[in-house]
DNA sequence: TATGAATGAGCTTTCATTCAT
DNA sequence: AATGAATGAAAGCTCATTCAT
């Protein structure tokens, strides 16, 4: 098939790339098996992408977009800081379902092995969390909702961290399966998503100071 | 040189086994670069292990045997759950610093693309952890500490992520990038450990429904 | 623009590839970069050519061509040998000048691994060549202006190698830089080409017994 | 066989590459195509040249140094310009006969795709040749042999593209077809060698204005 | 028994050629 | 009939693994 790429082939490729990109990573991914997978040649990719790290970018831009966008969403339409954290931590179990290579991607930069410039872009991407973050708890102290004592730094890092793990827990082949260790499921049974999540909620608020 | 390799040429290769995966991750990293960093020869490398994978998973075994040993000290030596809140969260921070690579091979294995093996060696890893939070917790809820209303599995889950993202944040560039980001230190600047040591504990306390 | 080539365009391929044939030679140069300075598609290239080499064929027809035009003139018009000689090599020296292309494409194809083919045209290219200079000596000795002693074969072909040498000390970077190396010319200064041009008709009369 | 591989293989894969490049050019030449013919692995040519080009480069040292030395020799030991003349003439006739590789790398290199710096490389060839050829005349003008009316820069220069043309003339392809052309040969007829080295160092006195 | 150079499979990338429009 | 994006074979290069010493 010679004719140009459709736009459905184009995201073929970009999302079998984060599929195996989240996989197995930069180095263990082959620009060929990306091509098989996506049905297109090996050199149509490198029409689109410079090489193979400029694609790992292109798949980072992809989901860290994606992912910003729904967090965020998430927070916008709370009314109450607890709300909030509902929310986010929902999103954070429901949105791994559906794109599990999203957060495998997200999870892939934490290597330093991971593609230089993954780095820098990455900075981007925290920067806007740990903001994000801050609004939320300074809107929440000011509500009333949060006691001022808190250190706002200090928590969002806290905050994301558990939100973060989350994510990986429900997307990422390792954290899936230490999930199920500590909730000591039996083999392959999937873990109670519901209950965790607000057990998650009641830790956050507990931690918070907020009374359930 | 046709002895024996010493002891101390034995760990010599682990060693920097762990500091070169833990740096570069599995794939990247070259068993002649091991070598070189060891001292000795690739052939003598492949006497001792089967393959670079075999290599892998005994320094996944090292690591993780020191990591463990580190944690469970710091948990049985303590008189009251805060006190081992506290000495957990000082040691997570502590001990990345003098061994950076122990924690970074622990942050490879959550890597699909590491060892396959990796994986089932995790589980047994992550099962003591998981049994020694509960054991830990479950003293708490007998001594009045804890909240009998806690739920153990959920509660240890959430406190062990925390305490994994402390470890990462003071072993592994990315993350240590990001804690930087988060507690909005300049650039390059240490973050203040000992003030964050303290709000985590805090947090944990807090989350635990324990009065500070 | 759907519409047929012109001859305009037609042209353009032919020389923008020539350009690029002589610059980098056969292998080294690209069918789209080709396409792209003769501003035309790709795919209307292998309308017109069957291949890459053949195009190199064409263009070294219409090279050579053009050469042995203006070679046959020189010698055409010319009263005496001296005449004959002093107007080749000017030819010589001013047609690279103009045509470096063409220049380039005569010396690509000395390399064995341009198009198989090309020896064989070759072959015609020189056959006409040894056979003008025969004629020219021939006429000369009949007026008396060459010694009969001289063995017209093999001064063709020292007369002709000192020719083709002259056009690559003209038109080739390699032989141009070495022009200016045996002439002691300083870094980039153009040689004195009158000179030059003077200096190899005495050389060629000297060696072919006529007093300058 | 994987024992070090012997000075023999080390020479053969020179030689063999020599041959090949010489053959193909820097381009069309593979580096595998080069190992196989030394009987060699791939891996292993990487060993000992950074890259292609780099094995190219060592070619081309290994090449000119010989011929250098070569045409060093036969100047040095001549006791009369006439006798330099005849020598040099012979050895450019004789060399290639059992060293047409090395004559083939020395015609690479006056492509301009050959490697960048090969035309550094030969600046150093020229610029040695170039001033060789000089002293030689001047001793010949110093010695009564040689007109003082000679331009040395322009007479050496038309003196070595003679000796240039000639050794191709026995040991590149198509220069060898071309001089059975001039020499009105019949199909793959071996040219009159003696005849023409004659032919040429009558040529060559003729023009420096000495009787033969 | 350790050595470390050689092996060669496998990956990235390029580009001559094709063909749907 | 021209276009120019897609194809995929082929090349350069790396590195896990082997084995003669």
């Amino acid at each position: 098939m010679l004719k140009k790429l459709t736009k459905a082939q184009q995201d073929s490729i970009l999302e079998h790339a984060i599929e195996e990109f989240g996989d197995k990573g930069l180095a263990k991914t082959t620009v060929s098996s990306i091509a098989a997978a996506s049905g297109v040649s090996v050199g149509v990719i490198y029409k689109y992408y410079k090489n193979k790290e400029d694609l790992f970018q292109a798949c980072l831009n992809y989901s860290m977009e994606m992912l910003g966008r729904v967090l965020e969403e998430a927070i916008r339409d709370s009314a109450s800081f607890r709300e909030a954290v509902e929310r986010l931590v929902h999103v954070c179990r429901i949105f791994p379902e559906s794109h599990k290579g999203y957060i495998r991607m997200y999870h892939a930069i934490t290597m330093k092995s991971a593609a230089d410039h993954a780095v820098d872009f990455a900075k981007k991407i925290e920067t806007i969390s740990a903001r994000t973050y801050e609004t939320m708890f300074s809107k929440a102290k000011a509500a009333g909702e949060l006691s001022a004592e808190i250190d706002s730094h200090a928590f969002a890092f806290f905050f994301d961290n558990l939100l973060m793990m989350f994510h990986f827990s429900f997307g990422c082949d390792y954290y899936e399966e230490r999930l199920r260790i500590f909730l000591n499921c039996g083999d392959g049974a999937p873990p109670d998503g519901d209950g965790l999540e607000h057990a998650l909620v009641t830790f956050l608020c507990a931690a918070a100071g907020i009374r359930s």
